[in-house]
DNA sequence: ATCTATTCATAAGA
DNA sequence: TTCTTATGAATAGAT
């Protein structure tokens, strides 16, 4: 940006391209910083050094926070979505269940398959344990409803399908009931009104 | 930062910060793709406004690999290492502990928390409920047990540096000991045999 | 690491 | 919100 400006692009010699990080990582680490502190945000900046060195700011005390919040932000926005998407066309998936299971907090789950133990007791061996099976369970979970996704979109589309067969029959037979009209009109030669036009068979239908 | 420097804390004007947020957003998302593109690196900025929306920057096509970069980073390089050296030192924590609860199926967990439903039977909304709870719950669990294995760690040093202390006590007993010997020979004239050499104090050491 | 000529970012005002 | 402008900041290249 001074003594001619840089083209956005990688830069080639490593040793430029070291400096500069260096340089740039600690004016964008104070911008972030000014900006969270000026405007009162929440914000994180993880960077990868092109060694493989982590660098990272956030802005309260926790980076594990935002990410987690990060993460509550991006399946809601896009479960909800989805949900309801899927819930318009499918509703007995929205049906009432009795008292639902999970109206529970995620860590009652583990209380209660731990029989009421607390998670704070356990030790770390447990803890590890628990961790990997947590993880395959997420995955395994993660599975079944991307699966469950896939089926009602497959649904979705056959639906569609079979919508679009419908209404290209009933364009037909209007169709036919139309010519038909015509023909009848011709044979007895009634004068047509000219302000009177045939609606569209496709206006029937309400979009 | 212009026409009078500003002051590194809060705008207290709503207004002002709403357009301070605004036009430093857009200078550090500048500078941060810079960066990314200059040097290289791979990166992510997250940004909540304060009035919650979300912003973000990645420089590949995938802010969450990011993240799970940073997982990988913050976790395993630790762990694995401290894990071993926990289990071989601390075994007391491997000890058995009656009918493990820990030897269920990951998968019997969910479905005695879904009361013996199975989980084949769920439907989608339930099961994006489902993977973002146990998503929680395995961030949380992740926390627990860092916080487990940092205790070990610390335990670990302090047992390190007991031995080591004992270890230099017990060498110069040793060494005051075979000295003595040395004296005792030398006074008695006896001769040594050249082939028979004194072990080095660490050498009683089976390491 | 330090310096300096430039370009960049941006607070305030319109 | 956007534009303008004066001025402080950031930084590429040199040392």
């Amino acid at each position: 940006m001074v003594r001619g400006k840089v083209q956005l692009q990688r830069i080639e010699d490593k040793s430029s391209r070291q400096v500069c990080f260096s340089k740039r990582k600690r004016g964008l680490l104070k911008k972030a910083k000014e900006l969270s502190v000026l405007c009162d945000v929440e914000m994180a900046v993880i960077i990868f050094s092109s060694t493989g060195k982590l660098f990272e700011f956030c802005s309260g005390n926790s980076l594990r926070n935002i990410l987690e919040r990060y993460d509550t932000h991006k399946t809601k926005s896009q479960e909800i979505a989805i949900c309801k998407n899927v819930d318009k066309t499918k509703n007995h998936h929205a049906e009432y269940m009795g008292p639902s299971y999970m109206d529970a907090n995620p860590l009652q789950m583990v209380q209660r398959y731990f029989e009421g133990k607390n998670i704070e007791q356990l030790n770390l061996t447990q803890l590890i344990q628990l961790e990997r099976e947590l993880d395959s369970t997420l995955v395994y979970t993660r599975g079944r409803k991307n699966e469950a996704m896939m089926k009602s979109v497959t649904a979705l589309h056959q639906k569609e399908q079979d919508l679009t067969d419908e209404n290209n029959l009933i364009e037909r037979e209007i169709s036919a009931i139309i010519n038909n009209g015509n023909l009848a009109s011709q044979h007895g030669r009634v004068v047509e009104d000219p302000d009177c036009v045939h609606p569209s068979p496709l206006d029937l239908f309400h979009f």
